[in-house]
DNA sequence: AGATTAGCTTGTGTTTTGCAAGTAAAATAA
DNA sequence: TTATTTTACTTGCAAAACACAAGCTAATCT
């Protein structure tokens, strides 16, 4: 029996799922960040209590985004790696990543980063699915 | 004083401001459902805290999101209207309305509003900003 | 065998949220 | 003109989520 949902709104589904602090930034580690490891999401510098990460990774897997295995070079630590239901997040992602580029004058992206996305987004984001479809 | 950020990246600066389960389901209900008033807000099907609902407003307000104003025809209440980042959010929450048609079969979303998406959602997007520019 | 690494789990206190009820200003009805 | 209704909140309290520190287990390294 699964909990009765907020509604049938696709926006509400989604938040269900990702709409909190902590979701979006592990699927970024794993997207953008090339992170694999507890340990590495562990200490990403927006310091993620160790309880937090353990439960959004338990839910990430349990939605079918993120997968979990034992890693067959070093078996006491887990890979994760991102599904296609996870890639398919990327422009989710992307899109707050504009949007932030416009807004915060603060923010902190490497222009090698910058330029890639600025000449071709959907090459870019195509470019980074290619590297988990192996 | 403002408070220390997270870090300095832009998926962060964004969760930050949206990144919760309830401020982009308000501007779900500007941007694409023609609310404007506080009582509409409150009546969408998610059920909203009232409370919960005022204090999002304000900080969508205070990020510069939306504007708030009294109502000219009916002074007791007050009109919430998208601002141009507000606006440019619209990418985040369509992103996420494909990834949900995408993975949420019980998802509902009017055929016409399909239609007018799938056909061109660069298109649809502008059509509605358009709405807001007059 | 003992120490180290990686990935958690378990308290405990604080913050955020949800629910119900109450308040205030403007508009409408009597 | 007074009473009632509408709209937009605010307040109080219980429940849930979160942050922080410490502890625990399995695999590996020395």
């Amino acid at each position: 029996m699964d909990q009765k949902r907020r509604s049938y709104c696709p926006v509400t589904f989604a938040l269900d799922v990702i709409g909190d602090k902590w979701s979006l930034l592990i699927l970024r580690d794993i997207l953008l960040m090339e992170k694999r490891f507890y340990h590495e999401f562990a200490q990403s510098k927006e310091g993620i209590s160790t309880n937090i990460l353990a439960n959004r990774l338990s839910r990430l897997e349990g939605a079918g985004i993120v997968t979990k295995e034992r890693d067959s070079a070093d078996k006491k630590r887990f890979i994760y790696r991102p599904t296609e239901k996870g890639l398919d997040l990327l422009p989710v992602v992307m899109a707050m990543v504009q949007w932030s580029l416009k807004y915060d004058p603060d923010t902190k992206v490497p222009q090698s980063r910058m330029d890639e996305m600025n000449q071709d987004l959907i090459g870019y984001m195509a470019q980074i699915r290619s590297r988990f479809q192996e």
